[in-house]
Formats: structure tokens, sequence, C-alpha cells
DNA sequence: CTGTGGTCCTGTATGC
DNA sequence: TGCATACAGGACCACA
């Protein structure tokens, strides 16, 4: 399931390997993961092909491919969208969804079982596509301003695992850095925000930095086949996780036994002990 | 502003 | 064996 680390890692894959490269020719298999273009799925290949690609852009779980004029072509994984580097003639893995033709003679290839995953072609969305401006900054960006963020959560009505993964006050979190973060700052996933003390907001905001880049360095979060990168590598974060799906094993920290409980139509996984309420 | 529940998807796992 | 159901979940939307 890719969050920050591992559309990251899509991202720098896509940077050394289409950067400077232009379109020669687009296919979309399946109409889904071509989002709201006026024209379909034609349109949607007619109104790439041609472009080339500048350096490849993310703020949180988007991506966004700027082509050299001022478009781009905005890119959400989902929940298990992939870009591969494959030959033309090589054989399609299934669920491959878009095909894109490159003047290397390389074949860019969007591949998603489950298609959460989606592209649209951006207008003038270059330097910040106008379908992402309502994303906020994500926690790898010189922008982010963690204490300003702090004071932001703790001024919710709210508790703090929805509010993080609440795209539109810190973005790229998703529910696996979620209980991650949580674990590492000892902090139940219903905590009110409002009851938060300023160090405490601050500290889960700095595990949610430390979780995610301790991640990217080791190429993001690998359960299945459903995330890997360009190269159709995993990632070895998985190793490394105290908390997503943990359920039943002891907790790194005191050996308590993990739970998990339902949250918000999905579960969270935390120690009993270490992450109280109260 | 906040919370809830539905929707989109398919592969895998479990239940009977 | 086979069929039905649950589950995984990111983003968005309608609605209370």
């Amino acid at each position: 399931m890719p969050e920050l680390p591992e559309a990251e890692v899509v991202r720098r894959g896509l940077a050394e390997r289409i950067t400077g490269r232009r379109i020669e020719r687009v296919a979309a298999l399946h109409p889904r993961p071509v989002r709201y273009h006026p024209n379909g799925q034609r349109g949607f290949e007619d109104g790439l092909t041609g472009r080339t690609f500048a350096e490849p852009k993310r703020r949180g779980k988007y991506i966004w491919l700027p082509f050299c004029d001022d478009d781009a072509l905005v890119v959400h994984l989902g929940m298990s969208g992939q870009f591969r580097i494959d030959a033309p003639g090589a054989p399609l893995l299934a669920n491959t969804r878009v095909l894109f033709d490159l003047d290397d003679g390389t074949q860019l290839r969007f591949v998603d079982q489950r298609m959460f995953g989606g592209l649209q072609l951006s207008a003038g969305g270059a330097r910040l596509p106008s379908q992402i401006r309502h994303i906020a900054p994500d926690p790898f960006e010189t922008q982010f301003d963690l204490n300003q963020v702090a004071a932001k959560i703790m001024a919710k009505r709210s508790t703090i695992k929805r509010v993080l993964l609440d795209q539109t006050t810190v973005s790229g979190i998703g529910n696996i850095y979620a209980d991650e973060s949580l674990w590492r700052a000892r902090t139940h996933y219903n905590h009110p925000t409002a009851e938060l003390s300023t160090r405490r907001t601050r500290a889960i905001l700095r595990a949610v930095q430390d979780v995610m880049a301790e991640a990217l360095e080791q190429g993001g979060t690998s359960f299945d086949a459903l995330y890997v990168n360009v190269n159709g590598e995993s990632g070895y974060f998985a190793r490394s996780l105290n908390a997503y799906g943990q359920e039943g094993k002891p907790c790194a920290r005191c050996g308590t036994i993990m739970v998990r409980e339902s949250f918000m139509n999905r579960s969270s996984t935390l120690c009993p002990r270490c992450q109280r309420l109260g």
C-alpha cells in the first residue's frame, strides 16, 4: 500500500528512467485508471503523445510528471498502482493498464490491480497541479513547519489518527505509518487532539518523519507484489514494523501482546500498555 | 467543522 | 471441491 516512502521510491525510479524522454505512443488498456479526461481514453492518449517528461515531483502520496511545457500528468498509486519499465515486446503483467512508448526504446507501464489509482492530465500543472492543491505539504518538504502543523492539530476537535490520515493537515501518511508513528510516540489512535500536549504532538510528528525516513532508506514497505519499484524490486521495511500487522505478537518495547481494533472502517494495531488513553 | 458510511476495485483468505 | 463472504484500504462524496 503505497504511502509517502513508497511513492518517493517510485518517483526516484521514474526520475532516473523517464526524465527527458519523449512519449511516442500511449495506449490505455482500461478506462478506469484514466481520470476525468473530457475526451476519454482516446483524448488522454492523444493529449500525452509527443510530450517530453521533465523531472518527476511528489507531494504526500501524489506524484506528478511535469512535461517540458507547462502541463503535467498527475498520478496516484492508490492501493496497488505501480510503474514498470520494460521492453515494448515483453509480456504484460496481469492488470497492466496504460502503456507509454518512450523515445529511448523503453516502455513505461502503469499496472494497477485494484484500480484505486489513476492518471490525469493536468493543464498548467507542472509546478503544482490544481488537482492536488488541497493536499498539505508532507513532512519531507522544506516548507513543512512542524511546530505550525502541531498547533494546527491541537486546534482540531478530532482524534489523532483521524487527523494524521487526513491529507489536508499533513500529507503522505496512510494506515501503516500512522500506526507505526503512534506506536513510537506511545499514543493511542483515538487520543483527542485538543487534549494533546505541545510536546507530545511534536513528538508524534517527529516520529512520522523518522519512521518514513527509515522506510525510505529501506526502499519502502512491501507485503506482496502490490508494491515494487520501477525495476520490480520490493522494499524491506516490512521487517522493521513494530505495530502494523503485529497483532498477537509481543510489543517490541514492553512485551505486551499487540492488539488490533477497528477504527474508521480500517484496522489499528497498537500496544494496549504503551498506548493508553488518558 | 466533524463524523459516518457508502463507493470504487480485485486477489486472497476464510467459513460452511 | 465449491461457492459465498469478508477483508485489505486511499480518496472522495453525500449526508447528518
